[in-house]
DNA sequence: GTCTATAGGAGGATAGAC
DNA sequence: GTCTATCCTCCTATAGAC
């Protein structure tokens, strides 16, 4: 994105599009803003992408395939170490959102501009967007919640996958960046190398919760 | 919304406006799949609510008027029982998530269509969305961290800020519904009821986990 | 392969009859 | 107050020149 080479057509495409669709959405952004910021026909994005759909999703995949490979690599040295036993639930954390919050914070190659498009799409349930998500997710989650469950077997499973739910919540939001809190309690300090430490403590805090009662205290006797 | 009774021109708008919205966002769904949904004239748009930014802003105002309402009256009454001491953590959220999580379970009225609308909204920064979203919750957000300072003395304020930022995201993304997980995974069970405990404890335990040390260990001697 | 030009439709908004 | 008819802008997609 921000490289000083001249990069091809569709690899322009991609990064305007990328940026605009962070910044207005997908209808939002339009394929003549698309052309235009890239330096290119209209056409174009026809050409190399089939359409806009066609580009949204290749946009997603250029970075998730990438992501996703990190973190399925990062879940085998994790269980590589562990030889077996179980690893800690701080791991499993750490593994999964570990390589996410590096991308967040690599404002140079364009990460960070990803990132806050990924938070916001995961709330946009447009038909297609959903497909595509899950064949792009599907091996990591997969593996994932095993791992969980193994790494607390004292959580019902059922618990564990809401509050994988909550935590992709929290770590979305987090990188969509809108701080609609921000607006209102003025400006807060927002150095990305603490943002790490921060989410990891608030989202093991919450992975670890005690377990709840039923709904007004109707659980088991 | 499920009313029977025939309601009014500008009422038939605001609740086809709010599920049309909810389901395709801003850009997405247009004056005249509202206007047709509510079954009223595409001119009734303009006449009502000025235009579709104004018709927008009054969806919100409609529901966020009467939940920080709540919220606040909430507030109020955990602290004249407290009577000057700091009320607990677990009840300031309670006091806080509580109105909206009736909300969203209310199904009958709109509220859990408006509860979607508005995690998703979280996400779209337009900027005359977040200019009435500040002034919508200037004063909740204003009262909430004060108590929230007195009910957490041992945490820095700037990390009671940023957890209160994921709570939200974690909230909202449960509200938004999408379950970007839930098409891996499997439908999970989702009775609303349990949606509450199950959240206040994720919470709750990222509200109060253990600080977190500076980025890579490098906090104070 | 990349461009120009344009088709063909949908968008929000408004003027004026009733 | 509500509806009909219409304006003008903007969209995505494509056909065909270079």
């Amino acid at each position: 994105m921000a490289d000083n080479l001249p990069a091809d057509t569709a690899t322009r495409i991609l990064d305007a599009a990328e940026a605009l669709f962070a910044e207005h959405g997908f209808d939002g952004a339009s394929m003549r803003m698309i052309t235009s910021q890239a330096g290119v026909n209209l056409a174009a994005v026809n050409y190399h992408f089939g359409s806009k759909e066609g580009l949204f999703q290749e946009v997603f995949h250029r970075r998730l395939a990438e992501l996703n490979k990190q973190r399925l690599a990062c879940l085998d040295a994790l269980e590589a170490e562990s030889a077996g036993a179980a690893p800690k639930p701080s791991r499993v954390l750490e593994a999964f959102f570990g390589p996410a919050l590096e991308m967040a914070a690599d404002t140079a190659r364009g990460g960070a501009t990803f990132m806050r498009l990924l938070g916001r799409t995961y709330t946009e349930p447009a038909e297609f967007i959903r497909k595509f998500m899950a064949v792009e997710y599907a091996e990591v989650v997969e593996r994932y919640t095993r791992a969980l469950y193994a790494a607390l077997p004292d959580v019902p499973k059922a618990e564990i996958v809401w509050r994988l739910h909550f935590m992709m919540g929290a770590v979305s939001y987090a990188f969509s960046g809108i701080d609609a809190l921000a607006l209102v309690t003025g400006r807060f300090d927002d150095d990305p190398a603490l943002l790490k430490p921060r989410l990891t403590a608030f989202l093991l805090g919450g992975l670890r919760a005690p377990l709840p009662d039923g709904p007004e205290g109707k659980s088991g006797p």
